[in-house]
RNA sequence: CGGGGUAUGGCGCAGCCUGGUAGCGCACCUGCUUUGGGAGCAGGGGGUCGUAGGUUCGAAUCCUGCUGCCCCGACCA
């Protein structure tokens, strides 16, 4: 490609609303535009990204089995009725009527679509198992996109589903998909690990998701040093090796006036966080509200609390006439002591002895309370975040934390959708076997700008070579004015075009310093620079993007510094 | 959804407090000079100052409504 006749379109000055730095280079880079919030185009430059993490998926996704068609992007109301997820999904969910008064929706995701083509084409058990998949644009209406398109509402999925007689199947061929995402983004050339999780709002059973590993992504992750035990933080399990302590103190009340948070009661009381501890209150399944008790310092797991039987789902924090009901007090003075809703504690929590929590008075709390003596013992239940230093659940190793941008999620739903929608089919004895079925996705378009949020430089992005918009630049200096300049860079512009490199020819007739500048803010990984200088001698200059030198080497060996031959 | 901020040429901003009819940098166009790390000089084009209304002799500026966008929050015990 001549860059004379491509679009490219830098900028110097920073976005101010861009907040992390893939949002920023793709801005200035000239990848994207933004049209509203949450949805921007792809420029042609972009665009190349897209399609080469694409033409990617595309290749791992055959190489494992799948088989690729397209669904539309909007659906009919009647299959999300069915499902039972045209009340569940929420208001993410895009909804529109037609002239004939008709409900639709866009397609935050096509479980429905493709379960209605799974039952109504697959009629034996012979066309099992079947792995569908399509690479296209979804919508989810996020009530917040940020960080472009990191997070929008309108984005490029590969997502697959797959059918199957036998859990046995399903469990191969989630096996299948794990061993390709890991040759996915093993190709795409990220830092990533694949973890367990919770399978969340789409059901089902085990779910894995991809996470490319970066200071700035969203979601947190345990991974143990002792194995290879790795998770969502949403998900992995706090395991408490605490014992309670025998009770020493007798329960007191103190004057806390003002004391509200955590923090406030440690400074006050002139104590250790760890003998606090906090009560939350949340709407309860059969009750008004549940309390859940956790340690002063831990986190309570939202996810972790919605999985229990006595919660609410989805969970939902007790507004301040629910708590003043349950126990005549303001959140900021809530204790587990005299409660007569039901207390669910953290392991940590319930291991506490002496410890301080709120007396369910305004401005006073309690020191030395004691499980059994002062209060009944709580029902346990795992409800915090795990933290540095837990131990591993795997009983190796301790847990540490690193931040991850999920770029992959797969499931094995099983028979949840099936059922629903009954798509059955009949096994060797014509007995009629609800289908399982697995999902897998892949954010295409999150995924280029997870490369780039672990790829970058003061000077701009660095592409890996497998999704660079272009693998190479040759950049002449004054082409302009040396037709040995010219010559000689039209012939390696050919040489490398026959050799199969995507290779930009940056024509322009720019000064050096502008082509430099802008090559690697695109983020170009290999540079070659024809120049009056060296041309005499059959020499060139190459540069690789994340090199701080270049080195001047013979014309002949270019292709050889890009692994090519003629 | 709650709170905060913001809206001025394609982009980034100043002007607003103290009302007098719009300016800077980048980008763009023309010319000359320059030419291996985002050139210099000269000239030029482009803005109903988000929108609707109000106050005023006069509004980018003051007031009100609306809308867009951004940030924070939705973990507080």
């Amino acid at each position: 490609m001549r860059a004379s006749q491509f679009h490219i379109s830098t900028s110097k000055e920073t976005p101010a609303d861009a907040e992390i730095v893939s949002h920023q280079l793709m801005l200035r880079a000239g990848l994207i535009r933004r049209l509203a919030s949450g949805l921007y185009s792809w420029m042609p430059m972009g665009l190349r990204v897209i399609r080469k993490i694409e033409a990617i998926v595309r290749e791992e996704m055959d190489r494992a089995g799948g088989v690729e068609l397209i669904m539309p992007a909007i659906h009919p109301a009647e299959l999300w009725q069915e499902s039972g997820r045209w009340e569940k999904y929420g208001p993410e969910l895009l909804r529109l009527t037609d002239r004939h008064d008709r409900e639709y929706c866009v397609g935050p995701t096509h479980e429905e679509v493709i379960t209605d083509i799974a039952r109504r084409e697959l009629r034996s058990y012979r066309q099992m198992p079947m792995n569908f998949y399509q690479i296209q644009t979804k919508f989810r209406d996020e009530i917040r996109p940020r960080f472009g398109v990191m997070r929008s509402r309108e984005f490029i999925m590969k997502d697959a589903y797959s059918f199957h007689l036998s859990e046995e199947s399903l469990l191969q061929t989630f096996d299948d998909m794990h061993t390709a995402y890991c040759a996915v983004f093993d190709r795409v050339g990220l830092e990533y690990r694949p973890v367990e999780a919770d399978s969340g709002s789409i059901g089902g059973a085990k779910s894995r998701e991809f996470h490319v590993l970066a200071e700035s992504g969203e979601d947190a992750l345990a991974y143990s040093t002792g194995d290879d035990f790795a998770a969502n933080v949403e998900k992995a399990e706090a395991i408490s090796t605490a014992t309670r302590g025998a009770a020493k103190s007798e329960m007191v009340s103190v004057d806390t006036p003002k004391v509200h948070t955590i923090d406030q009661l440690t400074k006050a009381l002139k104590i250790d966080v760890t003998q606090t501890i906090k009560t939350l209150l949340v709407k309860g399944a059969d009750t008004p509200v549940v309390a859940l008790i956790i340690r002063g310092d831990h986190q309570l797991n939202e996810i972790k609390a919605e999985h229990l039987d006595a919660v609410l789902t989805p969970l939902t924090f007790a507004d301040a006439k629910d708590i003043k009901a349950a126990a005549n007090c303001d959140a900021g003075s809530l204790g587990p002591v005299g409660l007569t809703i039901p207390v669910i504690a953290d392991g940590d929590a319930a291991a506490m002895s002496d410890f301080v929590c709120g007396a369910n008075v305004n401005g006073k709390h309690l020191q030395g309370v004691n499980w059994e003596r002062d209060l009944p013992e709580p029902v346990i239940a795992d409800l915090r975040n795990v933290v540095d230093g837990d131990p591993s659940p795997t009983g190796k190793g301790e847990i540490k934390i690193v931040r991850g941008i999920e770029v992959g999620h797969i499931f094995q739903l099983g028979t949840t959708y099936s059922e629903t929608m009954k798509a059955a089919i009949p096994d060797e004895n014509g007995d009629m076997q609800n289908m399982h079925m697995g999902c897998y996705g892949i954010g295409i378009t999150r995924t280029a700008a997870a490369a780039i949020e672990q790829n970058n430089d003061g000077k701009g992005i660095i592409w890996p070579d497998a999704i660079a918009p272009f693998t190479a630049v040759i950049s002449p200096i004054h082409m302009a004015k040396s037709e040995t300049v010219k010559a000689a860079a039209e012939a390696l512009y050919k040489t490398m075009k026959d050799a199969g490199v995507d290779v930009l020819f940056d024509d322009r007739p720019l000064r050096p310093g502008v082509m430099f500048a802008d090559m690697e803010l695109i983020g170009i990984p290999h540079r070659f620079v024809v120049s009056e200088k060296h041309i005499a001698n059959d020499q060139l200059e190459y540069k690789g993007r994340r090199e701080s030198d270049a080195e001047i080497i013979s014309i002949s060996d270019a292709l050889g510094k890009l692994g090519v031959s003629a």
